[in-house]
DNA sequence: TTTTAATGTAATCGT
DNA sequence: ACGATTACATTAAT
């Protein structure tokens, strides 16, 4: 049996209520999409291909990407590589796909399934920090929440991680202590407000 | 099927090849800086107390907490907000639950049960949506699998649910539909490599 | 058992 | 670098 399924090593803080304008290939949500509109109504709008940067994780002749411990976004990370790739012939592969599909999808389906194939197509396969490699993070981040390249960089050969990874692990913990400080705070204003009236 | 996950303890060098970092000598900035010098020295600060994961539907005050659908969570999730509570009157109850649950349990069961409960609290009470609600919401996914703001604001009202329910449903039908996605594709790939052999 | 609401967090994008 | 938002992996309730 699998033992120790401990998935997240820090029980912190959560971030529900995330509200604020603006989804990321939805910007042309019209005010007038009301929810009538949009049951009554066939769309045509999409597109939005975006940029692509740089993804060297990917294999550019969809061969597997490895996850060392059989994570399951292997099948999906082969489809394709590069977003030019998407008007090349991998595009024919993914119409024939849909096509294949017609019969059990409806025509909007089709679309949010391109798009979703488009946004997610070359996304980093996600990170599994160990235990110890997060300890080791968190020690760090508790002397100094900012830390330079060099001890990025040194943080990235001691836990054979990517200094990119590093980064990125620093700016989201940034976040996360920021929402945390937020919330406390909104709690204890909360709090006063709520002894103020009782007494 | 959840028993075939891995503990995803590991995972440490999913990464390919790091990005060539250059000298490992320190940039002289602050030199003292080192990781071992970080995690060699004492930790006497622990300030960041990761507080306050804004849940609102847990009152401060220990009463009870409604769930519209009377959800058996209530004795818990009124326990308590607040991290430090953790060790202090609760604990004692959930020893007694532990000891009850003591005859129908593993040792090694009862710890991850203990670390689970410790968890869970605060964890929102399952929503259950109505069929009706559920028929609109896959309506405006049909069309449209990342509402903005707006809509999801406009569905909120007319369905009489939290804009965060309505997120993070399409978020979850979304992840559904691409797991379908997979499935699909993986049978088709099945099915070309059976007929292949087959002629 | 299966499905899916909820959670935490790594990754992404725009500014 | 930050804020917002997403995908992803997982947990837990039904």
């Amino acid at each position: 049996m699998a033992s120790t399924s401990l998935p997240s090593a820090n029980t912190a803080a959560s971030q529900n209520c995330q509200k604020a304008s603006g989804s990321m290939e939805n910007k042309a949500t019209h005010s007038s999409f009301s929810i009538e509109s949009i049951l009554g109504l066939e769309q045509k709008d999409e597109g939005i291909p975006a940029a692509k940067p740089h993804r060297p994780w990917i294999d550019t002749c969809n061969n597997l990407v490895l996850g060392e411990d059989g994570n399951p976004q292997t099948q999906l990370s082969a489809i394709s590589c590069e977003r030019p790739l998407l008007h090349a012939n991998n595009y024919l592969m993914q119409q024939e796909r849909l096509l294949k599909c017609e019969k059990y999808f409806s025509v909007t389906e089709k679309v949010s399934y391109k798009r979703e194939l488009s946004w997610y197509r070359g996304r980093r396969p996600r990170t599994a920090f160990t235990r110890s490699q997060i300890e080791v993070l968190e020690s760090v981040f508790r002397v100094n929440s900012y830390p330079g390249i060099d001890v990025r960089e040194e943080l990235a050969h001691k836990l054979d991680l990517d200094e990119d990874r590093i980064q990125i692990w620093f700016q989201n913990r940034r976040a996360k202590l920021k929402r945390s400080h937020r919330e406390s705070q909104f709690l204890m204003v909360k709090n006063t407000f709520t002894s103020n009236l009782l007494e």
